[in-house]
DNA sequence: CCCAAACGTGTCACGCTGTGACACTTGTCG
DNA sequence: CGACAAGTGTCACAGCGTGACACGTTTGGG
């Protein structure tokens, strides 16, 4: 789970610029600090789930989750940004998993099917525990988006600020340019429309499937019949080798 | 400009079920005290918009929009559930009208490119002042989105929140019962993603057009070429007529 | 014409979120 | 050990949003 957490691994140091060997010392289980800085984070995280499944959002106060972990509320805001924001953390490492299958997925499969199969895998593996990931903890943030618009509202947002890394990942995969070709941006717009649209039947009930997986599965297979675009691989098959 | 605001004109009785005739007396400039409210909002909205072009949104204070027109600040809320809400209104308008212009639309036109006509011819007479709409507020209203995170995000959950109408006006179009066909249900998905995001684009300057109009309409045109499906007229040639 | 119910509003009080400033403790490194 | 940095607590505060109650005005009816 936390490899997850890992900011995209190669973030750091631009490419080309060695790290000074004199710093190598930075592993990440470093000084008794940090490791306390974690686990803190980490019963603030536990506080948070425990309360909002127990009480729901609005009806946890910041003061609860802090007192529960017995550190001030002042200290839950050097954390986090907002309430909201301690279950972002949990849909950061989805997005980034997601990532990371979808740029496995083979070349010769178009964006959107890529895409579908990717994040089809990483959703079954979060409802069912696989990987390290928490099917209680998925399970409790569905039910809070579902019935906190606040949690709906503040997913929204976080996902469209995820526009541009999916754009740019999307762009790469068919091979252009995205500041000339709209297409990836659609694609990464149209994800993001089905993927919260998907959150929502589920909720409203208006959809038969029980796993979001399943939901989210059956809009975008229904999206591939029109915007499938083919990938790089598949479109100039010069670079197939 | 006010007809837009009419409540979609067919709720108030479940069909079926005539209005008291004694109670017809329910003109719309009715009493002394309607007017008055009337006045008081539109005061309200004024010194909002006024307020928040002069020193942006989060600057500006619930306390200061009501102190301009001389209502404390607990009646303000009284007229919007939060200062986000003063945005939404207009927003409802453009909706309404989008809503008017799509089922206006030949009955041959594909959904997308209704929905990209439909959309298109709105926003320029927001854009260009025709039909009521004041340029001005459109305006500021784009830079506020742009600027301020809070107004972004509450569009964005204020869009998610039309996405049953949207997708029932889509389902209407399409002759199809949006229960069993997830079709419509992803093209209000889309369409939602895609208006968004060309916001985004045109705020990022990621794209070279001016005008809103023009990102979205090019936006959706890509769009087109994929996930256009016919409307049931074009389907089913036996309502050809 | 006047009275009473309904309505809009102001005022006061309050709880919660989120931030800035400053002091204090604890870990870290030379 | 001693200086420095990093994390935390405390206090103070601004702003959003809500509940309760009192006061004035509108409205409609006897």
């Amino acid at each position: 789970m936390k490899e997850l957490l890992a900011e995209s691994s190669n973030v750091g140091y631009p490419a080309g610029m060695e790290a000074t060997p004199a710093v190598q010392a930075c592993i990440p289980t470093a000084g008794r600090r940090e490791r306390k800085k974690q686990r803190t984070r980490e019963a603030l995280v536990d506080s948070a789930f425990r309360l909002f499944a127990e009480k729901g959002f609005e009806a946890t106060t910041v003061e609860e989750i802090a007192d529960a972990v017995d550190v001030s509320s002042r200290t839950f805001f050097r954390y986090f940004a907002s309430k909201e924001d301690v279950l972002l953390t949990f849909q950061d490492e989805q997005f980034g998993a997601m990532k990371e299958a979808f740029a496995a997925r083979p070349a010769d499969e178009p964006v959107i099917t890529a895409l579908r199969r990717a994040s089809v895998s990483i959703l079954r593996a979060c409802e069912d525990g696989a990987f390290g990931f928490d099917p209680e903890r998925f399970g409790c943030i569905r039910q809070l988006m579902e019935s906190s618009p606040a949690v709906f509202g503040s997913s929204l947002e976080h996902g469209q600020r995820k526009h541009a890394e999916m754009t740019r990942l999307v762009a790469e995969r068919m091979g252009v340019d995205p500041v000339t070709d709209m297409r990836p941006h659609v694609v990464a717009a149209v994800v993001n429309g089905v993927f919260h649209t998907a959150f929502e039947l589920l909720g409203s009930g208006a959809v038969r499937a029980e796993r979001f997986s399943d939901a989210l599965s059956e809009l975008l297979l229904t999206l591939e019949g029109g915007i499938n675009f083919p990938a790089a691989a598949a479109a100039s098959p010069a670079s197939a080798d």
